[in-house]
DNA sequence: GGGCGTCTGTCAAGTACCCGACACAACCCG
DNA sequence: CGGGTTGTGTCGGGTACTTGACAGACGCCC
């Protein structure tokens, strides 16, 4: 068994996991499994039982839904997570199935909270419940402004939200400044999770890399000028 | 001030209220004071305050914000509310502003369980830190649910969906069998939660109105075959 | 190196939906 | 009762996006 020794520094640059009380977080550090997942490698499916909360941190995972619409089914895309991020946590509350499938976008390591040992070490120390909650409500926070975007906003815009939000690691990177400069993504699963087609994807990157905002490289996507890039979609 | 007594089987028909241990349930009664709102008047506004957990009771409340897409600005519908629905959790939890408008689409009553008289209570029960964010978890995962939909489903299957939804009262009804036949909602704000346009939504409408599914009234849509409905958009 | 699978770039045709416009119906109120 | 307001029904032109198809570029592995 490894230790989660060397994974301490990317913890703790993470907001939720740097906030909390030292009692929480510490006690979620030694609750902790290591887990590795090889590229493609499935960590739970939708409809699976609750097993618990994960932490990422090393590699990918990719959070995603089939939607059948009438006898022909398509992909949704939720979000690809990147480290260090806490999740899975809505099982941990509601003990209720899996929303999504999530799969290892390449080799990656994990925290593992098993569900059990959670809610037994939750229920001798209640008030982190709140602690634990704080998850939700950002992700809530985020889902509904994506609800808004989606219904409102054209897809060029959408596109640009999306490269900063990722950029930024969808909040939970605690430096704001020193944010990741380049997305390992190809245009296809950009386009499943802003939920347009793969050439207008295209279309929007190509047009974006015009105006020097960003560069586009094979299965990746480097931010140039990240400023200049959240200005234009406000 | 008026007693809060006749408005116990309504909150008691609500899912998330029924199952919670009486412990806490007594107490949200306890705490809450009553709130009427005549129709239009906002309850709180995005960027205020927590002002605390709400409970409707009577009426329908609009939930929805406004998204500015460089120099013109759309309005974003993102529910109707309807009793007996609690709602305002978020920022109970992390004390942060609110994320939307909330305005009475009708006049409307509510209780009102203030943010600092709940934490108080909370800090001596932490327990029920659990409770409450269940209410949470039931949103997200509702969202993400929209999120995909709102992706991958053509706007007339979106449409249908929502009505079995409003219908079957978002998953806060307790009863299954007897949800409300009849929702007093205008086209255009349907259209607004959509997010197609009211001419899209009417001609939809009207699609389902020739199959005997819906009457269509002014400003109210009647679920004729609610079953059909949801066998059609599965 | 040669071959293959994956990813990117681009085009043309089709379509779902938007937008502006207008007529009409219902309700509201003096 | 008549006039104002709000909601519904409908048309036609425009466009943003989809779908399908294919060619080139990159990276990988035998």
């Amino acid at each position: 068994m490894h230790t989660i020794a060397p994974y301490l520094p990317t913890l703790r640059a993470g907001r939720w996991f740097a906030q909390l009380p030292e009692t929480f977080s510490d006690a979620l550090l030694d609750m902790a499994k290591l887990r590795h997942l090889q590229t493609g490698d499935a960590l739970f499916l939708r409809g699976g039982p609750p097993c618990g909360l994960y932490a990422l941190v090393r590699g990918s995972i990719r959070v995603s839904g089939l939607v059948d619409a009438h006898n022909d089914t398509r992909e949704a895309l939720l979000i690809q997570l990147t480290p260090p991020t806490w999740f899975a946590e809505i099982s941990v509350f509601d003990g209720s199935t899996r929303t999504h499938d999530a799969h290892a976008a390449e080799p990656s390591t994990l925290l593992q909270v098993p569900h059990d040992v959670l809610l037994a070490w939750l229920h001798a120390h209640p008030q982190h419940w709140r602690d634990l909650a704080l998850l939700m409500a950002d992700k809530l926070r985020m889902a509904f402004i994506n609800m808004e975007e989606q219904a409102v906003l054209p897809a060029s815009v959408r596109v640009m939200r999306r490269l900063v939000q990722m950029a930024q690691g969808y909040g939970q990177g605690a430096d704001e400044g020193s944010s990741r400069r380049t997305l390992a993504i190809t245009q296809e699963q950009l386009a499943l999770m802003i939920g347009v087609s793969r050439q207008t994807t295209n279309q929007i990157l190509n047009d974006l890399k015009a105006r020097d905002l960003i560069r586009v490289h094979r299965g990746a996507l480097e931010i140039v000028d990240l400023a200049a890039l959240r200005d234009l979609c406000l």
